[in-house]
Parts: structure tokens; sequence; C-alpha cells
DNA sequence: AATTCCCGCAACCGCATGACG
DNA sequence: TCGTCATGCGGTTGCGGGAAT
């Protein structure tokens, strides 16, 4: 159902992420985090363009990504959010823990637009709603820089970004299961192993990892990553009270 | 059983925006 | 202030599975 792996005329590979990929992709985010998608594909033994991690991490790796069919309320919510915002795909995904952007235009396209008659508010609401979210973005940047730079000082990123059962596995374990919903990967079994194999061999993470010189930059090694699912639902009531009532 | 057609969805592409020097 | 680069977003593509014929 994706399309085939290629090589393009870089020697990037193109279309369809294989097990292997994605597992390489997720090591390397647990440990080092993702501050340079463009440094990341080399450093982790990719082959891939920066975008294409981040896409395949962001709709696919991610922990707590939610797989399977929308709930109606769900679909109720996408629903008056696109009526509210338009094809504001990412604000949209914000209010719907879980749920990618890509997948919920997606279910858009397949599932909800052909049941919609369209019913657009007024370019007011849409402007006013647009820059609340980037008012609320830049105050959400700047307290999350404070956040990491906490962080970093008592090295809790570092200790909780290793890998180990019991951390990496429950990014899968949202699912109900411990295996990756595409990969078929059992994750937990994974880590056993890798724990394995990093006793056993000691250059493991040397190897894909940073294959060329061994250094991991400096961006990397204190992760940023922070919840990715953040308080989007409080915005949107926040801008609605906003709108003048008619 | 074989072929065609349609649909779902993962992935790509181009553009806009923001950060930084 | 301007130019460059990285990132994020939304639109689009195209493969492959399943339904229809």
């Amino acid at each position: 159902m994706v399309r085939g792996p290629f090589y393009d005329k870089n020697g990037l590979k193109k279309g369809a992420w294989t097990s292997e990929e994605d597992y390489k992709l997720t090591c390397f985010i647990q440990r080092y985090g993702h501050s340079n998608w463009c440094k990341l594909p080399r450093l982790a033994g990719l082959s891939r363009c920066g975008k294409s991690c981040r896409l395949r991490w962001v709709n696919y790796l991610q922990p707590g990504v939610k797989r399977g069919n929308f709930t109606k309320e769900e679909e109720g919510l996408i629903i008056k959010l696109h009526e509210e915002a338009g094809n504001k795909w990412s604000m949209i995904a914000k209010n719907l823990p879980g749920r990618t952007d890509n997948e919920i235009k997606n279910h858009w396209h397949t599932h909800l637009k052909k049941h919609i008659k369209q019913n657009p508010k007024t370019s007011e609401v849409k402007e006013k709603f647009s820059g609340a979210l980037k008012r609320k973005a830049k105050q959400k940047r700047e307290s999350e820089i404070e956040s990491v730079h906490a962080s970093a000082s008592s090295h809790q990123i570092l200790e909780s970004s290793s890998l180990s059962p019991e951390v990496s596995s429950p990014k899968f374990s949202s699912l109900g299961s411990d295996h990756s919903p595409v990969t078929g990967i059992n994750w937990i079994e994974e880590d056993r192993r890798l724990a394995s194999s990093f006793e056993t061999c000691g250059d493991f993470w040397s190897e894909p990892f940073v294959a060329d010189d061994m250094y991991i930059p400096y961006e990397f090694t204190i992760s940023p990553y922070v919840s990715y699912y953040d308080d989007g639902i409080d915005l949107f009531d926040q801008v609605m009270q906003e709108l003048p009532k008619n």
C-alpha cells in the first residue's frame, strides 16, 4: 500500500520504510533526540533525507501515535474543528491526542469530506484562530526552551533517554500491544535483545549511529523531546470564547 | 479464476515560516 | 536588514489490497 523503495539521484532512499530503518530511527531518537533533522539521518546510519525521517517519526514511530478506526467522538471533533478553522490539520491533530495531522487529513479526504456539506465560517473566525495559534506557539516554544535547560542541568533527560525496556517500551504500549503496528516488531523483545547486545558488544552504539567519525554533536546529547500533545483544547476553548456572540 | 476498477493510506513535494548569522 | 538554512504544514501522488465484474 506504499511506494516501493528506490534511490534518487542524490543516493537518498525514497519510498516505503523497512522495519530495520524504523528500528534505527527509533533507537537513535530515543537516545539522542531529534534536535537536528538534517544531520540525524547520517548519524543514525540512514540513507534518508531529514524530512523523510521527521515524517516517519511524527506520523508513525512517535510514542503515543494511535492507529486504527476513528471513534464517533473523534470524527465529530474533526468535523467541528474543520468547520471552524478549515484545513488546519496540525491544529486539529493537537485536539485529538494520539492522532497525527496526516492521518486526520487522510481520514477527512477518504471518509468525512464526502459526508459533510461544507459550512465555512467567516474569514474573521479563521484569522482570529490563526493569530491565536501563532501567539500560543511562540509562548510554548519559549517555555520548552526553559524546560529543556532546566532538565539538562540535572541530567534527567539523558537518563530517561537511555534505552531500557522500562523506558522505551511504553512508547508503543499505549497501542495496547508490545508490537509496532506496522513493523510487527515486539519492542520488549527487541529492547531485551538490544540491551543484551549492548552488554556483549561494546561498540553497539557507535554502529550504525556514528559510522564515520564517532562524534555525536552536542545538540544530540540533550534530548529536546517534549510531550507532543499539548494544550490545544484549551486554546480552542479560549479562542471560541473570544469570538463575538451572534 | 482472472481481470479491472476503486479506495485507503503512507510517503513525497513544494511552499511558508522562523531562526540564526 | 538581508540571506541562508532548517523545520513544519498542507496538497498531492501512487502503490497495493479488496471489491466488483
